[in-house]
DNA sequence: GGCGGGTCTGTAAACGATTACACCGCACGG
DNA sequence: CCGTGCGGTGTAATCGTTTACAGACCCGCC
């Protein structure tokens, strides 16, 4: 590889030059630069982005770390975060099927000096205690971590809120048996959206019924599975609310296989309003999270907090959610 | 930030020392290391990646320059790349939206010094263009990309057999009037879907009809166009064999709405197989490319080029796909 | 007792860039 | 004619590591 030293020699100039033309710091003769870049391009020179790291104590990249990825959800977090990067001139330094602490950790230790800050999404582990072992001074924001850490940007989405507006829309239609299928069991926003849910029950005097909470982990295999437990049993439910998308349309799929209508049947609903939700059949009624939004801000927050430095003051933020209806539940 | 300079000085020892108790190189006595990892432990040292690399010359990362994001394909590409550079150390650096050769280029060079090695996935760009402007002695792979580059290893999805699989299979059942919906028209992999196409409608004897090839540009909303066209003319298919799953979902959520019924009325076939495929209402009939697969084996043939240095021999390779019948387009 | 050969440790040169500082020459004003 | 200032350039320190080399020490053996 050539460097900074090579084009110098070529160019019969020294090493302080070159940069100064590369950077376009300092004056620098017309001539000169014309030939430095001549000689620069001959020699397909590209500046070592490491070694110029080391000494301006800036690295361009934001560290990211993610749970297991699974469907569309993450590709969209993914776009979002990288949108919002190479708006500001960031790259993503990439991690995920992190589903533990001591990788979260050993992650967060190898991407020290390679990051200007970290973005981490864990979901279901307790962040708090993350936060106490990352190398000190490296701005660190937290995605949808539950617990508000002090001292570190959080953003989360609003999943109570969210689980609320969707099981009281299925109340107002008229249902009192409403079936929950339930996230991961350690999962932050799971337990949030089931702690809407039950608030949603309760507020409208329908009382908690253990049986219609059932268990999944957000994948499209444990909707189906679990929709097909509920509908084992004798006593069945009017609507499913599935904690995501994707169980929806599990769910949705074992009810048709089960010879169940939706909506005629079962109202299903859902979390997250993903792209495809809009094309499934019947269209899925869901709660809409601007999930690219959620990456892209999160970046955004970051590079602010490392733009700003010392003086930056972390907060607390929160995005809203919004109903969405189709017709996977019909309606009055 | 406390630095190896620190530790060795809190210690009474000198940076190399540090260093090797940090990698295991060289003898260490045992007093003396333990004393190193306390002092470590307590001053919370890590290592600087970044430092580190440039005086090894290994940055433990492959950079990834990937499309636009969208839809659960690219989630799986990534979880893919993900999990394989996990299995052999790596990282990913990440950058995406790129949908031209100006911008993978700066891209590339943004990455020089900070990888080693470049995964390139560019569908729609010429690739033999691209290989010409990477920095020189890095090694690429190419996934995905269209024309095999000499000198460079490639790795793509085979494109054209998979589509002949799969409008066999519609010609099989009966079909004659099949239509395809095109992917993004400057996109290889679009192209050789198209070419499988003719090809299997040619083998079968079955004139083709160019009225029933028809744009459209990978996401579900070009999908739904593409078959509200297909079907607002009189000549219209009985079958449509869509280029990618999300177009699929897209056709079939138009063909509910013009009330026809998959498959009796009309039978519909994708191409990708993601996950959510056997969920579909009804369950999509499409071909299976293992697509975590794709990414991971870009990874690990970067992976060992790195490792091989210059005795490396790049090589040509093809993923091949499979045919999944499931109930959207019906049965004999 | 001297010597060969471990084991342990330190010194200092790299890696590829940026940048503070100093220097040189020249134009300009007084 | 000399001081001032500025444009243009070079020298060398620096960033945080790794590692070749060498030195110090101790042990055992002849």
């Amino acid at each position: 590889m050539t460097t900074i030293k090579d084009v110098a020699r070529e160019a019969g100039v020294s090493v302080a030059t070159v940069s100064r033309v590369f950077n376009g710091s300092g004056p620098v003769s017309d001539v000169t630069r014309k030939r430095i870049e001549a000689v620069a391009a001959t020699l397909r020179y590209v500046p070592h982005g490491g070694a110029r790291s080391l000494i301006t104590n800036r690295t361009s990249t934001v560290g990211v770390l993610l749970p297991h990825l699974y469907g569309e959800f993450f590709s969209e977090v993914i776009r979002g975060m990288d949108q919002a990067a190479q708006r500001h001139g960031y790259h993503l330094l990439l991690s995920s099927s992190h589903d533990d602490r001591a990788e979260i950790e050993s992650a967060m230790r190898a991407m020290r000096g390679r990051v200007d800050g970290l973005l981490v999404m864990s979901p279901h582990v307790d962040s708090s205690a993350l936060v106490a072992n990352v190398p000190p001074r490296l701005p660190v924001m937290l995605l949808n971590s539950g617990s508000a850490v002090r001292d570190v940007d959080t953003l989360s989405i609003d999943n109570e809120a969210g689980a609320r507006l969707v099981v009281r829309h299925l109340i107002e239609l008229g249902h009192r048996r409403i079936a929950i299928i339930r996230g991961a069991d350690d999962n932050f926003d799971a337990a949030e959206r089931v702690r809407g849910y039950r608030r949603a029950l309760q507020q409208a005097g329908i009382p908690a019924e253990p049986s219609l909470e059932i268990g999944g982990d957000f994948t499209e295999a444990s909707g189906h599975q679990a929709a097909m437990t509920l509908f084992a049993g004798d006593f069945t439910p009017t609507a499913i609310f599935a904690s995501n998308d994707s169980m929806a349309f599990g769910a949705m799929s074992a009810l048709r296989e089960l010879g169940r209508s939706v909506p005629r049947d079962v109202a299903v609903a859902g979390f997250d309003d993903i792209p495809l939700a809009r094309f499934m059949n019947p269209p899925l009624t869901t709660v809409h999270v601007a999930i690219a939004e959620l990456g892209a801000r999160g970046v955004e927050t970051l590079v602010r907090a490392i733009a700003r430095g010392e003086r930056h003051v972390p907060g607390h933020n929160r995005l809203e959610t919004t109903l969405v209806v189709r017709q996977s539940c019909g309606s009055r």
